[in-house]
DNA sequence: CTGAAATTTCTGTTTATACTGAAATTGAAT
DNA sequence: ATTCAATTTCAGTATAAACAGAAATTTCAG
C-alpha cells in the first residue's frame, strides 16, 4: 500500500511533533497512520508503509494499545490483528490528555506533596514556600481538568468554541479579584 | 551551596518530567534550580550545585533565555551574569504553553492547511478527511487558547477554580446540542 | 499432537542526543 | 592596547534510546 504524498508528510509532521513531546517517533508515525487509514491495518502492513521492522511495529503497537489510542480487532477466517484508532480527534485528544494526566500529573502531584513536608520538615522556608506553590497549582489545575473531563463531549466543545465569551455570562465576582 | 534533601529530591523530579515532555533534562533542572532559589545564581554556583559541566550549564540557560524563562540579571561591580526565573507558577505555565503554541502548534497548523489542499488535490477524500479534521481541532483549540490567554491573569485563576461551575451561568443553548 | 502462521521477546547494533573539556571569544578594567 | 575573568563555541566522547533481526512463544488448523 503505497501512501500518498499528503498521508506521508503528515505521517512524518506527526512523527516530528511526537519526539518534541516525549513520544516515540515510530510510535507517533504508527498511530498517524491508522489514523489516516480508512479501515484497520495489520501489523505487516504498517511495517510496509512506514519501513520499519515488523518487531518495532510490534512494540509500537503495543505502547499505542496500553495507551488506549489503538484497538485490535479480528475477521473472520484471518488469524491476523488488524489495528485501528479513533477518527475523532476529539476523542483522541481526550485519551492522551486522561493517560498523560493519571501516569504523570497525579504522580507529580503526590511527590510534591511528600516533598513539601519533607522541605518544612527540613526548616527550608523558600524550597517549602516554592514547593507549596507549584503544588498548588497542579492541583488547580487538576482540578479543573476532573471536572471538565466528566462533562459532555458537546459541553466541553461548546465552551472551547464560546473561549473568552465564558466571561460575559459570569456575575462580576468571578471576573476579578484575588 | 549544598542542596537540601527535598530541594535535590525537586530537581531531579523536575528533571524526569522535562525529559517525559520534550525537554532536556539538565535545562529542566537549572530551571528547577533556579525556581527554588531565593536569590539569582551565577552559571558557576548552578554547575556546582547540580555537578554539570560548565559549558553545559552556558548551553542550558541559553535555551532556557530563548524560551523567556529565565533573565540574566547583574550586580555592581561583579562581572559575572546572575540567572534567575519567575516564582510565579501561572507565568511560568503561560511562557511555557505561549513558547509551545508559537513554536510547534501553528506551525502544525499552517501545515496541516497545506496538507489539506495537497490530499484534496491528489483525490484522497479520506486522507483529506483525516487531515482537515486534525486542521479543524487545532485551530478551535488554538483560538480558545488565543482568548483565553488574553484575559487578566485572575480572571483566567477564577475560570480555573470555577471549574464546571461555569456551566451554570450560561444560557441553555451553550449548554449541550452540537 | 504436529505444523505453520502470526506475534512477541530479547540481544546486539545503530543512531541521535547530551555532555565534557579545551580552545576561542568577549568585554571590562587598567 | 593588554590582561584576565567570564562566557560561549566546538569537536570529540559518552550515554541512552530506538531499532533490526533472530530466536522463542503463542495460537490455531488439521
Amino acid at each position: 500500500m503505497a501512501l500518498s504524498k499528503a498521508a506521508n508528510e503528515f505521517i512524518l509532521h506527526w512523527g516530528e511533533m511526537g519526539s518534541r513531546w516525549g513520544v516515540n517517533r515510530t510510535v507517533a508515525q504508527v498511530h498517524a497512520l491508522l489514523y489516516l487509514s480508512p479501515e484497520p491495518l495489520t501489523a505487516e502492513e504498517i511495517g510496509e508503509a512506514l519501513s520499519v521492522a515488523r518487531s518495532n511495529v510490534s512494540t509500537s503497537l503495543r505502547e499505542l494499545q496500553n495507551w488506549e489510542l489503538v484497538q485490535a480487532t479480528h475477521r473472520m477466517g484471518d488469524r491476523r490483528d488488524f489495528f485501528s484508532t479513533s477518527h475523532d480527534v476529539w476523542q483522541l485528544f481526550l485519551t492522551v490528555l486522561e493517560q498523560r494526566v493519571e501516569r504523570e500529573i497525579e504522580p507529580t502531584i503526590a511527590a510534591l506533596g511528600r516533598l513539601a513536608v519533607e522541605a518544612r520538615a527540613e526548616n527550608q522556608p523558600e524550597v517549602t514556600a516554592r514547593i507549596a506553590g507549584m503544588h498548588a497549582f497542579l492541583n488547580e489545575m487538576h482540578g479543573w481538568y476532573r471536572q471538565m473531563s466528566k462533562l459532555p463531549p458537546n459541553t466541553l466543545r461548546s465552551l472551547v468554541n464560546l473561549g473568552a465569551g465564558v466571561t460575559k455570562w459570569l456575575p462580576g465576582k468571578a471576573k476579578g479579584e484575588q
